[in-house]
DNA sequence: ATGTTACCGTAACGCCTGTTACGAATGGAG
DNA sequence: CTCCATTCGTAACAGGCGTTACGGTAACAT
């Protein structure tokens, strides 16, 4: 393997070591010796990756961006229809099982951290604005007669209730079960006409 | 003033403090330090009221918890009608403005810190269901004639999409006008047939 | 006025943090 | 085989952390 492709497979190595840190320890304990821990290393691997633990959160936030970027067009390529793709990216969007709980403790996890850094809420906006033109280009396809604050409305609506249900289910899986998402999911998609 | 009152008002100076590096600092800053600085104290007389970091944060989260119920009972007893109350009471859980956009960033840093923590994650759910229920009431009031399924299934879609508004504008105030915020909610209101 | 008690600021402790410096190992080039 | 560059583990550093111990001070009771 060369160099290049070695450098790139540490990187992402490393930034899935800092998701698991987010998510089963959480905010307070992601310490640059956790990371390390989680990915088999030392600091000192860590360190000669990234300049500094700011430059390693950052490329893990990205990275996220990036797989669930990935999932979401493939399952947008495989839906049959406009409608479909909408629901089927909204669905993916909440906390249904283990694997997305844990991307939604860990969402939370990187927005706290954003709080005071710059860089973090840089990246955090413009993931948030390029997810939201995505629901309002699917739900512009599922309902062409709208207009197009119509459509700006209801997509706000929709990214913020599959946003709120993941923090809900990720804090409390057992009072939030996935049945009582996909209902929640499929009746305010009806009640708004895009059923 | 007696003992007992200055103890307590102090407990609520320290809470205040809690909430107000919580908010302009972040989880990562949010040290006893920094909270004796905000109050105007030393960390002696924070570590006196408190025998340790954890029952700090506790407190500050069940004061927060408190200050938010009396503010929602409030709005509830002033609305002029069910449906009235019902979206008054949703409507503060959003991020309109200066005020409401820090709660929900130290909500948001509450839940992060929850992770690792056990008494502040069993907070975090009972306030939720108490807040699910508080909101099941209402929409059943405001629509009497609907199945307790129905009104579960609104409910839940009502909670989360405030959540998740709460999160987008307070991270992106400039995004998520609260125009557009009050917009979203009467819209889904109306789609619901609360109007 | 004096003794007693509660209060709380000061200073220190040990631990853990991010970061840096150094040296050993590794592997390709000549 | 030898040399050199790169890689990365080890160990240390200064600084900040939560927590503890101690001493002075102010308020109350007698």
């Amino acid at each position: 393997m060369s160099r290049a492709a070695d450098r790139s497979a540490q990187g992402e190595t490393l930034s899935r070591a800092v998701w698991s840190v987010l998510a089963e320890q959480g905010l307070e304990r992601l310490t640059v010796r956790a990371v390390a821990a989680a990915a088999g290393c030392t600091t000192g691997l860590v360190m000669h990756r990234f300049p500094n633990r700011r430059a390693l959160l950052l490329h893990a936030r990205q990275m996220l961006h990036r797989v669930t970027r990935v999932r979401v067009e493939a399952l947008e390529a495989e839906a049959g229809s406009p409608r479909a793709a909408l629901r089927a990216v909204l669905r993916q969007g909440m906390a249904l099982d283990e694997q997305t709980r844990q991307e939604s403790i860990v969402w939370m996890g990187f927005l706290a951290a954003a709080v005071t850094d710059e860089e973090l809420i840089a990246e955090h906006r413009r993931n948030n604005r390029a997810w939201r033109e995505r629901i309002e280009r699917l739900t512009a396809a599922a309902a062409p007669e709208w207009t197009a604050e119509r459509v700006a409305t209801v997509t706000l609506g929709l990214i913020t209730m599959t946003e709120g249900m993941a923090a809900y289910a990720a804090a409390d899986p057992a009072a939030f079960p996935a049945a009582d998402q996909e209902r929640m999911l499929d009746s305010t998609l009806a009640a708004y006409g895009l059923a």
